[in-house]
Parts: C-alpha cells; structure tokens; sequence
DNA sequence: TCGATTATGACGATCGGTCTACATGTGGCA
DNA sequence: TGCCACATGTAGACCGATCGTCATAATCGA
C-alpha cells in the first residue's frame, strides 16, 4: 500500500497549488494527480465525492496558511497600520514569486464555485472569517471599538482580494501594497 | 442569411451573462450558442479564434456597461462620498437582483485567464482603467491631488470587487456597501 | 492461512472546443 | 434577362479530455 498521508497530502497540496494559478474548472484531475505523484485511481479513495471534495480541501488548506501568516503578523505588530504593511509585502511577495500568475486560492476557487457548491462556499467563508477575526484582533487592541474593528477588518480582506486581481492584470506588486493605506 | 448584428450581439450578451454566473472555464461554447439562439455553427464565423475572442468581447463589453454606469453616478454626484454610496447600492443591487449568484463578468473571467490570455487580460486592463479614471475624476473634482486620487480610485476598484466575492460567499449586500465607507 | 480492508490501474459515457464541407444569398458579366 | 463566381452564413462531425466507476490487486489483522 502506498502512504496514505502523503498521497492525500500532496493531492490536495497540487490541486491548491494548480488552482490558484489556472483556476478550478479549468485544472484536470488528471494533471493534479500526475503532478501529485499520486497513484491515479487512488484520488476517488481518498476522496470519494471527486473534485469537490478536493477543492474543498484546498480552500481549508489554504485558508489556514493565510491566517497563520497573519497571526504571525500579529503578534509581530501591535500597531494596525504597521501590520498592514507587513500583511500587504508578504502578500506582494508571494505574488511577485509566481511571475504574477497565482492568486489568492481561496478567492479562485470560490468566485467559481460560489454558491454553486455549497461544501467549497462554506469552506471558503470560514476560512475568510478567520482572517477577519485575526484582523480585526489586531484592530480591536489598537483601540477601534468591536463592531467598526470587524467591519473595517472585513474592508480589508476585500481590498486584499480585489488588489490580488488588479495586480495580476497590471503585473505589478502596488495594487497590493497600497492596501496598507486602509490603516 | 441571419441577422449579423444580432447574432453576434445576442451571442456577446449572452456570454457575458453565464461567464458571470459560471465561471469562463466552466461554461460550454454549446450553452452559449443555444441561450443566445444563434445558430452552432456561425459562432466560429464571427469569432474565429473561437472561444478566446468571445471572451474578450465579453469582458469589453461588460467593461463599458460598468464604465456608463459610474459616468452617470459621476454627473450627479460631486461630492465623492455621496458618488460611492450610490455606486455601491448599484452594485448592492445587480448583486440581490442576481440572487448572490452573479458578480463583476470582468473580474470572474479575468481571474480565470490572466495572465495566461493576453488578449482577455488586456480587455480586462483597459476595462479597470477606464473605471479608475471615471472613478479618480470624481476624487479630482473634489480637490484631491491627481496621483492621490488614482490612488485612492484603484483602492476604491479593489475594494469593490473583493466585496462582491464576499457578497456572493455571505450572501449579502453589506461587504458591498461598506465599500462607500473609503471616502 | 484466510478474510477484510485499503488501494489502484483500466475503462466508459459524456462533453469540451475546433474545423471542414456544404447551403444560402449577392453582384458582375454577357 | 440568364448565368456564374463569390462572399457570407451554417450544420454536423471530429478528436481529445473530462469526471467518475469498476473489477482487481496488495496489504493487514487474527
């Protein structure tokens, strides 16, 4: 038998991988498991209801790394318009490493399922209100009372996404980096 | 012979309207031709490099609608706060109407294609700066310092767009209202 | 050793975008 | 006017890829 964890992991890891940067109806099964390294009948194994299940799993995947970078900013930078900053260069960092061409997974994924695919949309929206909590964690302890703090948190995830857009359009990293502004 | 005009608008239209709410990757030439009414074979006569020159009309189209819109807002409203509200409860509305199925046809094809296409992201280009620009003169007309309100325009494009993928994700129209909240 | 569970490669029905061969209508020439 | 060459417009068939299922093989527990 092959190795369960690592072959459920790297599938789910190429298909967000791939995702992000050809978007989800337009990625094949075929080539995320050829790229997986995976056993090609073993996707339907691990993931018995097929391609949804796996873009599901990649949304959860990907929504975790985001808010773990964004807690590590957290911690970091106490003050918001300084945290901004640093949550803007990772993001323009991560977009200037792939030559501008992946995204957010998240927001790929979603803008073409949701709310066709209830599974991925609920994935999707949990993974974006864990990122507005942290942000507006960090809102919140600067002084901004709960309910503006979540708002203007919810402000900035927007502005992050849509920046990740313009930015792949324009090629250019300063759609993202203004976003620091909304501080 | 058919109608050339109609033809090749209703098949325009109607590309723009289920790239929007599918997706590009995921919606079928077949789909396109039947909802429109055109006849199968004529889509190739009238958009010979197939599905690609379809979706940059798409995208153009799409682009200009959205571009009259914000001119109209533009002339009516000079102060930029009230300019936003009112664009945004435009958006807010397309988005209900649509039954939160629906968002921006420029942003769901762009991010589909760019930059893997450059003919649709060019459209998608020229689309966003054409809004950036209506967008920005408002800014200018209120005394706003001109790189200063490109600035602040291209923040206001990122916002919005972002917000109608939070719409669609929550299904509601609050993430597109507060975007009226960056004035 | 044997049964049960896990894992897998091959297969098939369907649909994808694209192209080629054929109607249809139009204008020039005798 | 009668006929033909041409551009325009159209339908169907093409090949490849799609996702999902199946019967079979490998491994584990007793």
């Amino acid at each position: 038998m092959g190795d369960v964890a690592t072959h459920k992991e790297n599938l789910v890891r190429t298909a967000m991988r791939l995702f992000r940067r050809q978007g989800y109806a337009s990625t094949g099964l075929q080539q995320i498991v050829a790229e997986s390294g995976a056993p090609k009948g073993s996707l339907y194994h691990y993931f018995p209801s097929g391609k949804e299940a796996l873009g599901e799993a990649a949304v959860t995947l990907a929504g975790g790394l985001v808010r773990e970078m964004l807690e590590a900013h957290a911690v970091k930078h106490a003050d918001p318009s300084a945290f901004l900053r640093a949550y803007a260069r990772t993001m323009a960092g991560w977009m200037a490493d792939s030559d501008f061409r992946s995204g957010c997974p998240v927001a790929t994924t979603l803008l073409e399922t949701a709310p066709a695919s209830p599974t991925i949309t609920a994935a999707g929206a949990q993974a974006i209100d864990g990122w507005i909590e942290v942000i507006g964690g960090v809102f919140e302890r600067a002084g901004v009372e709960p309910r503006e703090a979540r708002t203007k948190a919810q402000l900035v995830v927007a502005a992050m996404e849509g920046a990740l857009l313009l930015a792949r359009v324009r090629r250019s990293t300063r759609p993202i980096l203004d976003v620091a502004k909304l501080a």
